[in-house]
DNA sequence: GTTCCTGCAAAATTTTTGCATCAGT
DNA sequence: ACTGATGCAAAAATTTTGCAGGAAC
């Protein structure tokens, strides 16, 4: 779903990403020809997190004839980089998304009943996860909130 | 993996949800022979989650001759009485853990070297997790917290 | 006795791996 | 040219479904 056309979003940090993400593939000495660069151009594209079938048929969808044996290397080359950032939102398939350098971090809403997932984003709890972070015996790198619930629309 | 069995946990809380869950299902007007009630009592003898092939090799281990479709049918009820939590923690696999009914919530740090999952607890934490649910646009009635890192044996 | 539950086996999904071929550097 | 990336197909892993027999009430 969704035709690309959604463009709330900040198109300007997206291509940042992208050409962020080409040049850290460089500097590793990976090459970034077909599939792996089709990969980041469509994940550069979307507005939030997409599974690895969903990156699929876009790409089909858009002409591209790739395997999704490729996607998954590619999600996994960039997750390894720190550059894409793996979610469990719960449904079947786990679900990817660019992983932004200058902090455009966010977490995510679920609606329970539709499906839909919308990120958020809240400075006390980020404060609130580092507190936790700090206090706990683990040195922590990483965390991922989801909110699950009924969006707007559900509620009605 | 994982190897398991670590016994540092809280048995008469987790009596107390064993007792709780069963009543909970006969209310439901539920049978609880065979299967269900060994995954149950599987459950409650657990520290933290487990899967589902765990619970499954567990009662095999115990002489149990369970069908894992049957664990999965019972996570699915437990999950849907809000009797067991579903936890996407980034493995191979999902993972399931008794839902305290009085208050014995918790979230998870997670060590990336070594798969051990530990359970956690910040007041501040939730506090701030509330007040980005009530900001949120959402009706929201769950959220999961992972902090992943390195457990303090691995940053050795 | 009726109804629901269970185990087994098979299907459906999601993800990984093997391999010959092709493309980037 | 060399080396690694890719597409396809097959395999592996996880979860769900169908069904006949069995157990709970």
């Amino acid at each position: 779903m969704d035709g690309g056309a959604r463009r709330r979003g900040r198109p300007a940090e997206w291509t940042a990403w992208e050409e962020h993400t080409l040049a850290a593939l460089r500097r590793a000495g990976l090459r970034s020809g077909g599939a792996r660069r089709a990969v980041v151009a469509h994940l550069a594209r979307q507005e939030c997190c997409v599974s690895a079938q969903e990156i699929f048929d876009g790409l089909r969808a858009d002409g591209r004839r790739v395997g999704i044996a490729s996607v998954y290397r590619a999600l996994d080359t960039l997750g390894a980089l720190g550059l894409v950032q793996r979610l469990e939102l719960g449904g079947t398939a786990t679900r990817y998304e660019p992983a932004e350098p200058s902090g455009d971090h966010h977490h995510h809403l679920v609606c329970q009943d539709c499906g839909e997932v919308r990120p958020f984003l809240d400075l006390r709890l980020e404060a609130a996860l580092d507190g936790a972070a700090e206090r706990s015996a683990f040195s922590v790198d990483e965390h991922d909130v989801v909110l699950r619930g009924r969006c707007p629309a559900c509620t009605a």
